[in-house]
DNA sequence: TACATAATAAACTAAATAGTCTATTTTTGA
DNA sequence: TCAAAAATAGACTATTTAGTTTATTATGTA
């Protein structure tokens, strides 16, 4: 009861000035670093962004490293967010699976600027940076289990056929879906997500009862 | 005839002591580039691993962007190379197709230091860097155009189904494979990769008479 | 409302960046 | 073999980088 009422309580607490500064500048910087890269976006680059003086920057950030991995981790929360809220919407299994596909096929119009950040910051921190690749290896695995999810759903409710390997298919799809988006990315078109979208589609259509 | 000689002279022209040098330092820098990133490599990065002077590196190039086109084509050739030899082994057109994953399955030893140069380059050049963008483009399409042309080798000679779709294939064999590299590479370990080379391997078995 | 603390701006610091220049050494080709 | 051209090294230049410091302004709380 007291756990509660203090949970209530801070849930509707009043952001600070502080705080709602700290976020304008992580949300200012997202597109950049998602675009640029982490290593190419400067300090500079994110006081023209912010219109705030770079002394202002490091009271919130003790420095550009604690910064980028609070861009990183926003932004790799805002795309599960758009996501799930993509998902959310529908009502079957099948649906949720094919809302994941629409929600990710746009690759010149993505629902993130700057492209699939999971990409981006993925194959700069692989080598670079184990904390923010640690964040980005944690949302592949929440991607990956909220797929098998989906298909273990479809599959206790009837939708999908018993034998359909969940764990198996979540790998797949994710892996398709990223190379997909690589390949469109760099040609500047959406032919190659738009072949691994069909595909895939097909295939779930095929383990659909 | 005046053609052919004039050809087969240049053939053996020996390499200047300039040619071997320029060589010497994309080659040194190859592993640099894609394992930091061709923003991230500074030229003092570049002075320390080949030992030369800086004054020198601008003999063979004109700025950076020359030296990292230069770089990244080669890196992106040794690729294309590498995977040319391993399927050039093979003597049907499953043991090619079966050569190409065996090829990069690898994610922490991979034939390319630094790993994927295609993942590496095209994420960091997608926004950033139309010339290098437009290599990568190539280095795909070509890989693209080589699994459908093994695909369509095996149709031909009797090895798999003549309804099976060579194009379709290619691209979802390249996404899955940059997908899964992707995955792995972020992971630390093989796993991801190693299930998108049984998936791959069981639907080429699928396709084979 | 007043005061203490926090946030902000802007100037500053030291190091790193890409590129330039000049003296010396090496290579090339006749 | 020798002279001219090319390559090399290392010092230099101007700009940019991440981070620090100090004076001023804004915020929050009693």
């Amino acid at each position: 009861m007291n756990d509660c009422s203090f949970t209530f309580a801070s849930r509707f607490k009043k952001m600070s000035k502080a705080e709602r500064t700290r976020q304008f500048i992580i949300e200012q910087a997202s597109p950049l670093f998602n675009t640029k890269g982490i290593n190419s976006t400067s300090i500079s680059d994110i006081t023209a962004v912010t219109r705030m003086a770079k002394g202002s920057l490091y009271v919130h950030f003790e420095n550009k490293d604690e910064l980028s991995y609070a861009v990183v981790d926003y932004t790799l929360n805002k795309l599960v967010n758009y996501v799930n809220k993509s998902i959310g919407r529908a009502k079957t299994a099948k649906d949720q699976l094919f809302a994941y596909l629409d929600a990710i096929r746009d690759t010149l119009n993505p629902p993130i600027p700057g492209g699939c950040p999971i990409l981006n910051f993925g194959m700069e921190a692989d080598d670079t940076n184990d904390q923010i690749c640690k964040l980005i290896h944690q949302t592949i695995a929440q991607s990956k289990q909220g797929i098998s999810d989906i298909i273990r759903r479809g599959i206790t409710n009837g939708e999908f056929q018993s034998t359909w390997n969940a764990d198996e298919f979540a790998v797949k799809m994710f892996a398709m879906t990223e190379g997909g988006i690589l390949m469109s990315r760099v040609a500047g078109n959406n032919q190659a997500i738009s072949t691994v979208v069909r595909i895939l589609q097909r295939e779930i259509e095929e383990q659909t009862c």
